[in-house]
DNA sequence: ATGAAAGCGCTAACAC
DNA sequence: GTGTTAGCGCTTTCAT
């Protein structure tokens, strides 16, 4: 009996009005109550009487009637949701943090609005103000650099406001990451002590990548390395690319001897693979420094030396200090969390 | 004087009252005209005078005016949000559909909602559930294999749905994809031509791969040859894992002349990996079929053999399909996409 | 424990 | 070209 009335739904049919069009009112007016009643059966059982409660769920499930969440925030200017942006989410190295984060946002019931800002401070713009709009309660972005617009909305929006992948003086609410400029001169204090005293770098076009290979070139030359050759890579890392950064460091001639610091892993798996290819010994003739220790550095053949970076904990971290802030007690957390890195040393370099 | 003016907004002001504040009744009052002209100005400039339209840009200017997309899409009933389910977005191989999808929905003014489903029914049912109450305008769905109740809240929601990475003969909405089954049948006939008599696949666990596995397996003894060894690894799959499993198959003994068939590009890296360390000539004492042809495929040494499959055009052919149904004309998609697969012959097998 | 009224900030008619 | 009037479907506040 219970089936065959669910059965006759008008909802089975979905070109037409479907539970969209079920309100709270209706549930009520099956169920012999009001609106509000429904309500409030629906946010807090505990204030409605149990057969009244019990008459409303049969409601619900008979109509498949689905609350809406724009009515509610509308009213209550709660939205439940947040925005988050990263630069790419093809990147593992920031969707494994956005991963990490959206999985803890999720179990205290937000929902993650996503947007991709492909490195760029004008799309960043256009996507903060769209995302905006939709009055999140709040906002997740990478890294620390952003045009005085998009700074300006942010503050105005009055939202908690969370920047992950880097550290600054001056965070817009709250930030979680490390130093680049510290984890660049880190990897060239690890291979000037390792012995080299040549060096390469091969980067991707990301501002933080950037950063990380001056203060490598910086700190080498300072402590009296040989001048570093600087391989910039267009587009994305990728072992593709790594390959050719490889080889145009091989044919040069005078790479023998080099260690060459990679803005990510997958460059530093493409040395790897050329390296092996063109039959020149790692790290023998050619040492390699990777970024990121991504899952599959320790796995390569020799295992990649790289800098470790706890991407998980950056999302997590970055979940807690809004949740926190979304407390009452809230702004207890520090405003700029370095979570420091790690150089894994391993057989490459 | 204009920005001295902005300078002393309390907007300006991040624990105050803030944009969140300023409603088109508050323009309009500013800019001499009613809330509604303001609502014009932003929708359709050209339903206002230029006089008009400039001041009430001037007003938004200063106050940093942020229009509240929640009212508007209760008044509308129209969200301009669609909702997107990956089972994860650390696999390359969903998140690269999910970034072509996201990038056309984009530029069509659609914001993305987004929810990992990580292979779990149950959650993709709470998930649904939660996505629903935000009155998206459409759905993007990883798979064709649903719950009933997720299949029933999807057809009362009313909205558009598209399925991708996977075809069937019962889509709830539109589906685009490609068989699993097909795939794997055709690598065994693949394996079988290339003269393989013996083989073994290496799969994670996903449905989709395990249906690629089966008819892999079933039709390779169809074919005629050896019966297969069956590799099952517990979770997602890695070059970790795939050097674990490539070390099970080497050390079996009787490995020697096959074929591996593996759910994804990752393991078979990994077997590369694994055979290169100890000494086993890939593809000579072992080949290797891949699948998704990811971005490295044809990087590693040697080349990888793999299955491709087009992830870019999943995700955009998912969009258009969305888009076309939002117009009035919609309905023509082809409920059923199948965008096939192709297996591309490099050095591992 | 339940209801009535007001209103969140917009868009959608319908006037003029 | 612009204003007025009604809602959209909820939550909030105040009664009862």
């Amino acid at each position: 009996m219970t089936s065959s009335a669910s059965d006759r739904l008008p909802s089975a049919d979905r070109q037409a009005s479907g539970s969209g069009r079920v309100t709270m009112a209706d549930i009520g007016r099956l169920a012999g109550v009001s609106q509000v009643t429904v309500s409030r059966a629906l946010s807090d059982p505990s204030k409605v009487s149990a057969e009244t409660l019990q008459r409303i769920k049969e409601a619900i499930r008979l109509t498949g009637f689905v609350p809406n969440a724009l009515a509610g925030a509308l009213a209550s200017s709660k939205s439940n949701l947040i925005a988050a942006l990263v630069p790419s989410i093809t990147n593992v190295v920031y969707s494994s943090t956005l991963h990490a984060f959206s999985e803890i946002m999720r179990g205290h019931g937000y929902q993650i609005m996503l947007s991709e800002t492909g490195h760029s401070q004008e799309r960043e713009e256009e996507v903060v103000a769209a995302l905006l709009s939709r009055r999140p309660d709040g906002m997740l972005l990478t890294g620390v650099h952003h045009s005085p617009s998009v700074r300006r909305m942010l503050m105005g929006a009055g939202i908690p406001v969370v920047e992950v992948w880097d550290v600054t003086e001056t965070p817009i609410d709250v930030c979680i990451g490390f130093s680049h400029a510290a984890a660049g001169a880190a990897a060239a204090d690890f291979a000037f002590e390792s012995g080299y005293r040549r060096a390469a770098t091969i980067t991707a076009a990301d501002q933080r990548a950037e950063r990380r290979r001056d203060a490598f070139i910086s700190r080498f030359n300072q402590r009296g390395g040989e001048s570093v050759v600087k391989v910039d890579v267009a587009g994305s890392a990728t072992l593709k690319t790594g390959r050719e950064a490889a080889l145009q460091l091989i044919e040069r001639g005078d790479s023998r001897g080099s260690v060459v610091f990679c803005s990510s892993d997958q460059f530093a798996q493409g040395i790897l693979v050329e390296a092996k290819a063109r039959g020149v010994g790692v790290p023998s003739e050619l040492a390699v420094i990777g970024f990121g220790d991504q899952e599959f550095a320790a796995y390569t053949e020799p295992a990649l030396t790289s800098v470790r970076v706890d991407r998980d904990l950056l999302g997590s971290a970055a979940a807690d200090a809004l949740i926190n802030r979304f407390k009452p007690s809230g702004q207890a957390t520090a405003p700029v969390h370095d979570i420091g890195f790690e150089i894994v040393k391993r057989g490459s370099a």
